[in-house]
DNA sequence: CTCAAAACATACCGGTTGGTCGGTTTATAG
DNA sequence: CTATAAACCGACCAACCGGTATGTTTTGAG
């Protein structure tokens, strides 16, 4: 499997798919810079002419291949409307239905390296916890928007709402790897979508 | 540090203390089994006389330091009483006025462990998993305790409730561990309480 | 006291890991 | 064409890992 495509991108785009593959499945420390090269077919040599140290690999594929493309799909999915707090019982509800056997198994990789690695590796940490931090942000301000058109109770405490809602999801995806079973994952979420439209103003 | 006690409990007690320090703090991967023996004072030899593998020694750690000394407290901590619902309330306040700054930084061992795990190895998986299970079962037993006692709004599914108590407890010290922000997690914890609260029927 | 088994000590081993280094190939600017 | 740097190759390395083998000390039953 000789590939020496001499196209960076390409090479730099197998090293971080193979990458993203093994430490979802194994973790970061588990993860064997052999084996993704392996894999890849790509050199050591090639390896180490793009990423100075594994962490810096492994750094690159939290922001390039877990972060960035799950922000920007949640972005979409919370586009102002209308009714952001329907748009956002929707994405969970399609969390819930696109609830994968693999992603049961191996669970969420962002909550996966952050419980792995929070507490020894601090650019992980902030690396990781910047991507949480934003996706905080996209489900406050739906939240906010929804307060500002009058749909929520009063006395609804966004940014906890939202704080809350981060926790709880990865806490499901957490316990439905443990359990592995898919449908915790789905009860929790269900749980999480009554709590999120208790928040709407009473009909009366 | 020659300690050769021949007292063979101690000398088990010992290596079970070391290692959940080391395994709380790093993973169980991560841990080395040279370090615990330095940190521990014991021989390889001695450990190798008690425990056959490193994951024996794991799963002893998630049984016997981890695992029960959490579900007694816990247990005592929801005696039957007159109103089950607030000693649930008591027991998400006391968690969170007794997070230390360690527990934050380092998080829960036995949501570390499973997720570092629960994808790999079955036999950790299938331990940590009924440890779970028996956390879900108290909650539930309280709150089953509860309804029967006329305290719960119709229509709780106390199965599903408990499992929701459990992610997002989870899913709370996870993502203060992220965060590096003891603020975090009690904000999710008050959030979880008034949820919590709300099941209870309505004053009218 | 005897002696077998439990409890422990330590030197050692093969395998794996992340990382290095000298050399080669390829693209491209001049 | 030539020259230069980017891109890549793969053998090699020291460190560390979990685990083993062999031998020694202690305990306690008979």
């Amino acid at each position: 499997m000789s590939r020496t495509t001499h196209n960076p991108e390409l090479t730099r785009r197998a090293l971080l798919d193979s990458a993203a593959g093994h430490i979802h499945r194994l973790g970061f420390q588990a993860a064997s810079l052999d084996a993704i090269l392996t894999e890849s077919g790509v050199s050591k040599g090639a390896l180490y002419h793009h990423f100075a140290t594994k962490q810096e690999l492994g750094l690159a594929v939290v922001d390039e291949v877990y972060g960035q493309p799950f922000l920007a799909e949640l972005a979409a999915q919370l586009r102002r409307s209308a009714d952001p707090l329907t748009d956002l019982a929707l994405v969970l509800r399609s969390k819930r239905e696109g609830a994968t056997l693999c992603s049961v198994q191996h669970g969420c990789p962002l909550n996966n390296l952050a419980q792995e690695l929070a507490g020894q590796d601090e650019a992980f940490r902030q690396r990781i916890n910047a991507i949480m931090q934003a996706w905080r942000n996209l489900l406050q301000d739906a939240l906010d928007r929804a307060a500002q058109a009058g749909l929520l109770r009063s006395g609804v405490d966004t940014a906890r709402e939202a704080l809350f809602l981060v926790a709880s999801l990865e806490g499901a995806t957490g316990l439905a790897k443990t359990t592995r079973d898919p449908a915790v994952y789905t009860h929790c979420l269900e749980v999480l979508e009554e709590h999120l439209l208790g928040l709407r103003v009473r009909a009366s």
